[in-house]
DNA sequence: TCTGGGGTCCTAGGACCC
DNA sequence: TCTGGGGTCCTAGGACCC
């Protein structure tokens, strides 16, 4: 059981254009211009996406996730830049110990965000938040949006809304909780809520529920039957403003480790296919070899040409640490899928290998 | 505009055992 | 010979997030 404390006040930090920024903090000529960061930077490169696009590209229709050709046309005369991790790990780290010197516990979620959990509020929460985008633009010289409330989810919602209003230079903040949650979020489409995707929302449009309000207004029975018990009740939760307070500062420990890669041509030779994904596990073995941490389980993803996707898992012996213990069970996972009706003989577009690892 | 990479959690069905 | 539950482990797949 890790140290999760229940806190009154939830402040969650959500950094602006997270790695545009970084990015002109040493070019600094790329302030005020689009700028597109993804993949090796070659925008004519295809099967590589946008990571982070500058306000000024996203004014151009440009969005994360977008093929980075397509960012290219909208934007010819943007600056794209390849992903460079190590520079944003860097910079993710002095603003987490900039959150952190608050004194309160501080829960990191990837990158560019975090929850801070206050568990004794002062009176004056606009002005803690506040000082929270004061001190990280001091030490780091990122900017960054602040979201209010007492549980996670609507205080990540809240965040949101501070972005969304955009006005001049002022600290962007924003308080979401019982009084205003309604007026503010009622109309909003559910895919606005945290943690409602596009299949959810869909199937909820599919049963006439399309605004927040609605779905709070749905009777939880029915979403239970719609969604079985565990996500019924969340939803019915979460259209309230509900969701939870726990905020825990113990250091991220991922539960697995992957590694995948998009080939820029698909690969149809079994041989090549072998070949590569000894190399993938290689690389990732030399990743987690040092960690401590045995691999109790592997995975091998593979996507077709037509996006087909599938994963196949085998648990181990016993855990280990031996490459020569956990290669060929991958193989053997790969040679399934020769055989398999939904991949077999089709060119393959991606491979990835993952090891679930044992607890520390 | 053909669609990245690295993760987490939940559910469901089959195998196997008592 | 047939029937019955319950519990647990394993694998596959879906959905979501940054």
């Amino acid at each position: 059981m890790t140290d999760s404390l229940p806190c009154r006040l939830i402040a969650h930090v959500d950094l602006d254009q997270f790695q545009v920024a970084v990015e002109r903090l040493r070019t600094p000529q790329l302030q005020g211009r689009p700028v597109i960061v993804g993949g090796t930077g070659d925008p004519t490169q295809p099967r590589t996406v946008v990571t982070c696009a500058s306000y000024e590209a996203r004014d151009l229709g440009v969005r994360a996730g977008m093929p980075l050709r397509a960012a290219h046309r909208k934007a010819p005369e943007a600056t794209f830049l390849p992903v460079d991790l190590d520079t944003y790990a860097v910079a993710s780290a002095q603003v987490m110990d900039t959150l952190r010197s608050f004194g309160h516990p501080v829960e990191v979620w990837g990158f560019d965000e975090a929850f801070i959990g206050i568990l004794d509020p002062p009176s004056d929460v606009h002005a803690f938040a506040a000082e929270v985008i004061e001190r990280v633009a001091q030490v780091t010289r990122l900017r960054c949006a602040v979201g209010l409330s007492d549980n996670k989810q609507r205080a990540k919602m809240a965040t949101n809304e501070a972005k969304a209003q955009r006005t001049g230079d002022g600290p962007r903040i924003f308080v979401l909780d019982a009084d205003n949650w309604m007026p503010v979020m009622g109309q909003r489409p559910t895919r606005d809520l945290w943690s409602v995707g596009a299949k959810t929302s869909a199937r909820l449009a599919d049963a006439g529920i399309t605004t927040v309000a609605e779905l709070a207004d749905t009777d939880r029975a029915e979403l239970i039957a719609m969604f079985g018990p565990h996500q019924g009740n969340w939803l019915n939760v979460l259209a309230r403003g509900g969701g939870d307070a726990l905020i825990t500062a113990e250091p991220y420990v991922p539960k697995s480790h992957s590694k995948a890669e998009t080939f820029s041509a698909d690969v149809t030779d079994s041989d090549e296919l072998h070949a590569r994904l000894g190399e993938m596990a290689a690389a990732l073995h030399r990743q987690i070899r040092d960690g401590g941490r045995e691999v109790f389980r592997v995975a091998v993803t593979l996507r077709t040409s037509t996006f087909y996707t599938r994963t196949k898992s085998k648990k181990l012996p016993a855990p280990t640490l031996e490459f020569d213990d956990i290669e060929p069970p991958l193989h053997a996972l790969l040679d399934r899928f020769a055989t398999d009706p939904g991949t077999e003989g089709r060119p393959v577009r991606l491979l990835g290998v993952r090891y679930e690892l044992t607890d520390p």
